[in-house]
RNA sequence: GCGCGAGUAGCUCAGCUGGAUAGAGCGUCGGCCUCCGGAGCCGAAGGUCGCGGGUUCGAAUCCCGCCUUGCGCACCA
């Protein structure tokens, strides 16, 4: 037991004899100004008016009946309102480093998850373009959650959902078509909304490969109706409609296009260092026996589409109703603004409804608990979503799914905004920036606010800046710890803790240190809790600092046997606990730089 | 108009779910290299926590009302 769960329950014991309500849970923190002592209670100023006596007054009796010999409690005091504040003995705090470097890579983790399966769904970019710097965010966003939430042993399956059957992506395919009339020699004006972006053009060589023509006039010649290579006019709204016809009766010309942007955008993610275990695809809830994953939560036929079963389910649930010639759903039963449609007067789906489908699926797969990471501008349709799974009364949680929604990024290149649109082919891909400012100053920048908060990423000071650049701080202490052992010739695994005197640590610097190290697994625990990984990097940044400072004042290598044996041990401790909270942000800790 | 965010140092942002004298990085100014890595360290200046009420021992944090600002409010995705 550590000191605090020891204090904790003391003042338990202590509470409880003074009449205090059974289910009190007395709460310790750390005092801003370490002047306060390692730790402080508000206890005396809860149980106040509960027990009709003066905080401070409470306070002393409270004192009086604790027991904190076990502890290692040097000291006690009762200050300002009514705090009661504690002061460990040195080694009393310190020895907790065993505990960090008996558990090593595995320090910091807790078990609250308790093997329970979560499926988080980020990213999800259409295939439509390369991954821009707005991914970059999500994705760093997205896989530092994960590490989180497997850090407090939850079963983590990190997905991606290609919205693959959208009018966008006919537009794409059509945008292809228009590109291959420029290889042949036929150029045509984009219509509004198609992709003008330098990289339509790589998916247009791709399908002259694909389908073994020499080149783009062959193949427009073989493959296409006369009237699509209308060399003679340029006018694209006269052309588009035939351009749309055919890319929808030709579903291959389709699947290359989607096949190129998922081979692009896999690049993109595989230089991140990310790695996703499913890849779903919004087209495969339409396909005939998709519902055989859902058949178990929803009932009914195996052989039909998702989509159709969570439209018979709706339907049967009773919570729908038509109007106008198209087929509603009562959302606002629900906590919904307004109800929503779900088939349309012609008969094709809403995007509404794929995502109940889909989520749907998540559920059937088994995941307890779902998490998607997104932009700030679908908060729109999180109540919709929620409402049409409460809609189907299955059993799925209310909450179900969490959203963690990110503010954009506003990206600053010569101390202006740079303004990107996929559809105007002015693009910063996520790759440009990874390429720029490198894979690890990238992560730790998204990681490092809150995702509510606007990220301003000015890219001229990113570069310019790589030198000052927070990440680089930290892992130079990493570093730098490192260091003491490669120059002493030390292997850390060799360190005993029965030969530290956990008592030689008495310097501020060092005290301040200890108790940082040993504040880890909670603020991880908190961390994943709050899906927050900006909590990391600031711990880091923080406990970066502690580390330079400490280095910096006292030595190590040239001590006496008693402080070097003992300062060695928290350079090991340090070493553990910087190296751990950057795996979280998916961030290297090298040895040397 | 309605809904969801955001307003904290010159700039970019933290503030551990209500605690003690509100913090960090960058920028500015001033110091420190015979020393385990100066990619570092120390110090200074810089604040009406958007505004006004309320709740209580105690508010940047919770409640109400304003102001500014981003986003969303389709039989588009």
């Amino acid at each position: 037991m550590m000191p605090a769960d020891l204090i904790r329950a003391a003042l338990l014991d202590a509470a409880r004899e003074l009449g205090a309500p059974a289910t009190i849970a007395p709460v310790l923190e750390r005092p801003r100004d370490p002047a306060n002592g390692d730790w402080s209670t508000n206890l005396a100023m809860m149980l106040a008016k509960p027990l009709g006596e003066k905080p401070r007054a409470l306070a002393q009796k409270l004192v009086d009946r604790l027991d904190l010999d076990a502890a290692g409690v040097s000291k006690v005091d009762i200050a300002g309102p009514g705090f009661i504040n504690f002061y460990l003995a040195v080694g009393a705090n310190a020895r907790g480093l065993t505990t960090i470097v008996a558990q090593g890579d595995a320090y910091g983790r807790n078990q609250s998850g308790a093997g329970e399966r979560v499926v988080v769904e980020f990213v999800s970019a259409n295939p439509t373009g390369p991954l821009h710097v707005g991914h970059g965010r999500q994705a760093v966003l997205g896989d530092a959650i994960s590490a989180l939430l497997e850090w407090a042993e939850w079963s983590v399956s990190r997905e991606y959902y290609y919205n693959d059957a959208g009018v966008q992506i006919q537009n794409l395919a059509a945008s292809v078509v228009v590109r291959l009339r420029e290889l042949a020699g036929h150029p045509l004006e984009f219509p509004e909304g198609w992709y003008q972006g330098e990289y339509v053009l790589d998916v247009a060589r791709a399908y002259i490969a694909d389908r073994g023509a020499r080149n783009a006039q062959e193949l427009l010649e073989r493959e296409m109706p006369p009237e699509l290579l209308g060399s003679f006019q340029n006018d694209p709204i006269a052309l588009a409609p035939a351009i749309l016809e055919f890319v929808r009766t030709h579903p291959d010309f389709v699947r290359v296009a989607v096949d190129e942007l998922r081979k692009t955008q896999d690049r993109d993610l595989k230089a991140f260092g990310l790695v996703f275990d499913t890849y779903f695809l919004e087209s495969s809830l339409y396909a005939p026996g998709s519902a055989r994953a859902i058949a178990p939560v929803l009932g009914g036929d195996a052989s039909e589409s998702a989509v159709d079963a969570t439209v018979r389910a709706l339907v049967a649930s009773g919570h729908t109703y038509e109007e106008d010639g198209a087929l509603w759903l009562r959302t606002e039963e629900f906590g919904d603004d307004k109800n929503r449609v779900m088939r349309k007067r012609d008969g094709t789906y809403t995007y509404f409804l794929p995502d109940v489908a889909y989520h749907v699926s998540k559920w059937g797969r088994g995941f307890t608990r779902a998490i998607n990471v997104q932009g700030t501008d679908h908060h729109g349709t999180t109540a919709r979503v929620r409402a049409g799974l409460q809609a189907l009364e299955v059993g799925i949680p209310k909450g179900y799914p969490e959203w963690v929604l990110h503010n954009l990024v506003k990206l600053m290149k010569g101390g202006e905004e740079v303004k990107f649109s996929k559809r105007s082919g002015s693009i910063v891909t996520l790759e440009e920036l990874i390429s720029e400012v490198g894979r690890d100053a990238v992560r730790y920048f998204f990681s490092m606010r809150k995702a509510e908060s606007e990220l301003v990423f000015d890219i001229d000071l990113a570069r310019a800046q790589s030198e000052e650049n927070p990440v680089y701080y930290i892992q130079m202490a990493h570093a730098r710890l490192c260091g003491i052992f490669r120059v002493g010739g030390i292997d850390p695994a060799s360190l005993d803790a029965s030969n530290v005197d956990f008592d030689a640590l008495v310097e501020p610097e060092e005290r301040e240190l200890v108790k940082a190290l040993l504040d880890f697994p909670a603020l991880l625990a908190g961390a994943a809790e709050a899906l927050e990984p900006h909590r990391i990097a600031s711990y880091l940044l923080d406990t970066a600092q502690l580390v330079h400072t400490w280095y910096h004042k006292h030595h190590v290598l040239d001590q006496p046997p008693a402080i070097l044996h003992s300062r060695l041990f928290l350079a090991h401790a340090s070493r553990i606990v910087l190296r751990n909270g950057l795996a979280v942000l998916g961030i290297a800790a090298p040895e040397r730089m």
